[in-house]
DNA sequence: CATAAAAAGCAACAATGTTGCAAAATAGAT
DNA sequence: ATCTATTTTGCAACATTGTTGCTTTTTATG
């Protein structure tokens, strides 16, 4: 895990920082995508705010996480696939928000469908989130 | 236009009120999808924003409209098509979302498609946000 | 026009996000 | 191991956004 870490982080030529090194573990260890509050509250008290904010950036720009819309105004962010690079985003994955635990997953499985647009629309990418309820709470 | 605008309040047993018309009357003129900012701001200083903030929840509820999912910590309200109901939105089309003009639009004619989820998890409702650029922009 | 009910406005507050700058930590060379 | 340039952090101050309770105003209705 730790070693993970380490790898994630050099391989995006960012320095090994303890607030890196800490979110980032808490996206390995955390199956669900995580909103900045949530970081904020697992973090603990140990680093700025501020920090956060900066680190997530980071991370997006990178292509380490990606976010996820809400109508709820609070980005969740979760792990990219490897295959992510700095600018650069192929995160073709459903993603799904469960109406009670309130948790949001990657589908990595379920890939977004092609749509079609009326003429005259260019399209550069798809989102589609799923609402419903998850496998845990459905049991 | 004024008269849509009644009718809309009549029938969701909604009391007429300055208000409530301005804000129906900036969904009505507008083409995109409008976020609580933009409200405030084209409905200049003459409303509370803590009446912004109300309007639009009551709308929300009753099914005038519906709220887009976005990924910049903004959602975007947009009217409904007349198939919504108090505590039930029918809503299945795909939104735009366009790079240049910033700009939201609601696809009427482009419908969600249908997802097949894991095993395990229960769907109760899709959406579809695309992003690229518009008609407008493109030319 | 009077009245009850609903909505708006106001104030105070909480939470969230941003910026500039000084202090601290890191990477890399010596 | 130590020094140094560079990067990152923490802090402070601030801006924006969202919430709540309460009073005043407005609306619907007889």
């Amino acid at each position: 895990m730790k070693e993970d870490i380490t790898n994630i982080l050099k391989r995006n030529s960012l320095s090994l920082t303890a607030s890196r090194e800490k979110i980032l573990q808490l996206f390995l260890s955390n199956d669900g995508a995580l909103s900045h509050g949530d970081i904020e509250k697992k973090a603990g008290e140990r680093f700025d705010r501020v920090t956060v904010y900066r680190t997530l950036q980071t991370f997006t720009e990178k292509g380490i996480i990606h976010t996820i819309p809400t109508a709820d105004n609070a980005v969740r962010y979760a792990l990219c696939k490897d295959n992510c690079s700095e600018g650069h985003h192929h995160d073709h994955h459903v993603h799904f928000i469960c109406q009670q635990c309130k948790q949001t997953f990657c589908l990595d499985d379920v890939v977004t469908p092609d749509i079609k647009l009326p003429r005259g629309y260019a399209l550069s990418h798809i989102e589609v989130v799923a609402e419903g309820v998850c496998r845990q709470c459905k049991r």
